[in-house]
DNA sequence: ACCTGAACACCGTTCAAGT
DNA sequence: ACCTGAACACCGTTCAAGT
């Protein structure tokens, strides 16, 4: 039985870890810095260390998110190098998906955006996820299939509309098939 | 000067109104039982009478708030009885309107709507809220204005749009033009 | 029926002190 | 640089007691 040594070694890492997983288990609301702490066997005052208050533990969470989120989807999307409505579609699928997945997490995660002084890391993070639909967006148009020159407006209704269904479907207010009509219904609508 | 006699009287009503002041000056984390019992100089187990949690009281103020946009919507679409795309566009508006303007109580409503064990009130609110778009859709359909046979697939691809139109908008990330825009983009996708 | 006020268990945050 | 542990101010919730 070696002793704890006092340094952790991984306690960030660890935390970041853990708060996912209780995320997933039991929401925002319950997500507590002590518990975590207690969880990770170090007293509560050893996360401040990492993280300087509450908020700054879930702009981490957030700033994973999104990047989880984007590469999920660029994936998704690539899959389908010569259909770029298929690759859309796919992405949007992607997106749904995560979002009944780890439901609070993303919402941890739109809301870190949304702050009045919102991080600059989680801003950079909410970028790259555009950027990631955008380009799927600007690719559509460009080969003329998808309708619309204007790129960013098509890409924010686009992003908007998966934020929709994927809120709907992580409220268990439609079924897995009903988001995979939905999704299809959307993007047909803007398909050349 | 009279004293402040034994009975408030009003308790309840003005609980539920502070309380959406106060979630829409400073979001639902800093919403306080305690403070709203301050602030209405009763004592903090004052509301346990009216509320027996604070889920009860946020649950109370989804009700309301499901209550005050739907009838905004409809009044909104009802505008204009002969064009149901136009009707639907301007119930568009007030969704998005009502996301902007009291975002945190849209956040508590979806919430409540997403708790394991809903409420009953919350869910027959929420359940007049996606009829007064199903009506609109149904009567868009019926007259041949809107695309799609499937009214309930329309409902909730539409209502799922302005949900995700509403987010962004309230997460500062469009302006009110955009959104007009997008909506507008959205809505001319469906239009037979 | 409605409200008071003490009590309890839990937070997040701060900070001197230890390693 | 990283962590401990006491301290502080704040919660939500419970419940006997008062009106």
């Amino acid at each position: 039985m070696t002793e704890r040594p006092f340094h952790h070694g991984n306690l960030r890492a660890e935390l970041l870890e853990r708060a996912e997983i209780m995320l997933r288990q039991r929401g925002v609301d319950e997500l507590s810095l002590r518990e975590l702490a207690r969880e990770a066997g170090v007293s509560h005052g050893a996360p401040r260390t990492h993280f300087v208050d509450r908020r700054a533990l879930l702009d981490a969470l957030a700033v994973r998110g999104f990047e989880r989120l984007s590469a999920s989807m660029q994936a998704s999307g690539s899959r389908e190098p010569d259909d770029h409505i298929a690759g859309l579609t796919a992405s949007a699928h992607a997106y749904v998906e995560f979002a009944t997945g780890d439901a609070a997490l993303l919402e941890v995660m739109w809301s870190a955006v949304k702050e009045k002084d919102a991080a600059a890391e989680v801003l950079a993070a909410v970028g790259q996820f555009f950027a990631t639909v955008e380009a799927q967006v600007a690719a559509g148009i460009a080969s003329g299939s998808l309708i619309g020159h204007d790129v960013e407006r098509m890409t924010l209704l686009i992003s908007a509309t998966m934020h929709g269904i994927g809120a709907f479907a992580s409220a268990g207010r439609t079924t897995p098939e009903q988001n995979d009509a939905l999704i299809d219904d959307a993007i047909a609508g803007w398909s050349a």
